[in-house]
DNA sequence: TTGCGTGCAAAGGTTTTGCATGGCA
DNA sequence: TGCCATGCAAAACCTTTGCACGCAA
């Protein structure tokens, strides 16, 4: 049912990467750190790395407005569904936060609304309190 | 504090198709629909007109993995903070969902998170009851 | 007449694909 | 040695920007 797969310095390399900094990273940044670190990679096999690794579960994709490129996350141990992340629509800050009431409202679409909610996809638009505060002021 | 607008075919053209579908829509699908009602109007034009659309909230504007570009509706009536959408990860399909449950949910945010939440471009991934069911099967 | 709206063309991004080469097992 | 992985180049997309022209008010 599955072919066999190789490991390699690339692939090695890209989850070094993501599995180091907890946070979500584009395709572009993560390449800039490989680069920095003397690992050069191709674009495309970091497209295809985590594309594999997404399939996986290994890595969490996220699609933003407002960002350009995807941005992948090392899934790792955190394997709780209390999970969800807050995008800030003013400054553009992405905030991770944990919380019980999610498990909750998880179960809830669940029995209720007949849909299996993949808990690290889960993307909040909003402000911050920063951003909340200046009002509709500078955008 | 905001100059003078113009109302133009284009822009009377372009509302008409977002509401008279209450669904979401990308740009490339309106610009068809425009085409095929020989209303012939140019990609920049509609986003453009989207743009202002989404930023006066008339349009909410969102974006998801999978879909080739951001999706747009029509903000209509419907202003009611328990709103959300669920995107099947197996099928593709959009469902818009409403319950109160939502409500409570951003009211616990803003006040334990302290983060405000615009409750349209709220985003859930997961599988619908059929996709679920499915189990792994095929994707 | 004024100046916003329009649309073409072109540019800027991200992501995908084809294909020859490289390298793991 | 077999075959997946790689990476370059190019293509395919979506989206934005510059600029001249059109048109609503």
């Amino acid at each position: 049912m599955e072919g066999k797969t190789y490991h390699t310095r690339q692939q090695a390399a890209i989850l070094g990467i993501i599995k180091g900094s907890g946070e979500y990273a584009t395709v572009s940044q993560i390449a800039a750190q490989l680069k920095e670190q003397g690992q050069q990679v191709g674009l495309t096999t970091i497209y295809r790395q985590l594309d594999k690794f997404e399939k996986e579960g290994m890595v969490h994709k996220v699609v933003l407005d407002g960002n350009h490129g995807a941005c992948y996350q090392y899934a790792g141990e955190q394997e709780e569904d209390s999970r969800f992340l807050l995008k800030c629509e003013g400054c553009g800050v992405m905030i991770p936060m944990d919380c019980s009431c999610m498990t909750e409202l998880y179960r809830h679409v669940r029995q209720e609304h007949r849909f299996c909610i993949n808990p690290h996809k889960t993307m909040f638009y909003g402000k911050c309190q920063r951003c909340a505060g200046k009002g509709e002021a500078l955008l």
